[in-house]
DNA sequence: ACATGATTGTTGTATCTACAACTATCGGCT
DNA sequence: AGCCGATAGTTGTAGATACAACAATCATGT
């Protein structure tokens, strides 16, 4: 097996590039939310998920294969949101171990409030730099990643659920307006 | 001003795909390093501006632009790293409030140690997933991001650089091997 | 020369995250 | 029934980053 050990002139731009945008951009978005709605970026995407969710419910362990974080983290983010009054714990019935989170109604009106800012913010910083091919691309190049940093596709759990009746969220990943 | 306020079906799956990446790969990137060489990546991130530099010398503005941190934060690595012995703080002559740093050879052999291993990484969780076409893709969307996130274009400075004679640094983001 | 605003860098404080250890519950097996 | 490894979630502790406040120096204009 022969690998190449460094990157070509045209990879490493390609990275140098890339890794700018890794660092900058989630720390843009965070700045957003927080200046505007006292929300990190990760709160938020919670919140999203849990609004679209049936019942607007979610198991603790489910929640955080969605958001692509460890438990620990889930578990200290969700004591904030729910001092804060946007969610609340209930014990599920079926499994004495597991938890799960309910979105209440002052969360909804938050993430209802957040998300324009939120999506302006997105497309602003990047689906509104790129041509709709480039979308398409973007789209492509991250599945291919995903193939190795989430090899059991986890996040494609929360983008291909069946197409099920309300609530319909106005979060971010929602392409749908609240009508 | 008509502005189109949610994502579209594309949109929405190529936003998801692309922040489970933003939120995935840089702690990979992390992991690997901390595992095998006790660096954050962005630890190492330094450790490979500076090995590239003119006299492996850069001011603390300079290389906190390079490397796209705010100065508070590259202050606090550069003494984590000046305690591990990989870099030196000068006083600069010409400007009195300056500050050079300049990698100690301890920190040289530090860099040559971690760059195949973080290469490696790059490749299985970057690079090697994509055509070639792909990657000239994900660089010019990058490029698209960068004209809002990084308006000043300060990145690119460390990519145009002139092509000057050695030394030739073996980070990432060098493509030619050390001979 | 001097006053003033801008630039360079460091540090106090609060917050967030990771890792590991821990508790409680589940589920299969004998 | 009883044991035991696996799973769900929380928390102790340490480390890293952001924001704001601060000290020191520069540079410009009068």
């Amino acid at each position: 097996m022969t690998e190449r050990p460094w990157l070509d002139d045209t990879e490493r731009l390609a990275w140098v590039r890339f890794a700018a945008v890794l660092e900058l951009l989630p720390r843009a978005l965070d700045a957003q939310l927080e200046r505007d709605e006292q929300l990190t970026h990760y709160d938020y995407y919670c919140l999203a998920m849990l609004s679209e969710a049936p019942a607007r419910t979610l198991r603790m362990t489910v929640l955080a294969s969605m958001t692509n974080a460890t438990l620990p983290r889930l578990s200290r983010v969700m004591n904030r949101l729910e001092d804060a009054g946007y969610v609340r714990r209930e014990p599920c019935a079926s499994d004495r171990r597991a938890t799960n989170v309910v979105l209440t109604e002052t969360g909804w009106d938050k993430v209802v409030r957040a998300a324009p800012g939120h999506v302006r913010t997105v497309r602003k910083l990047a689906i509104d730099t790129l041509t709709a091919e480039q979308v398409e691309q973007l789209s492509t190049i991250s599945a291919r990643m995903l193939t190795v940093l989430d090899p059991d596709q986890k996040v494609m759990a929360s983008v291909l659920r069946p197409p099920s009746g309300p609530p319909i969220a106005p979060s971010t990943i929602n392409s749908r307006a609240p009508s």
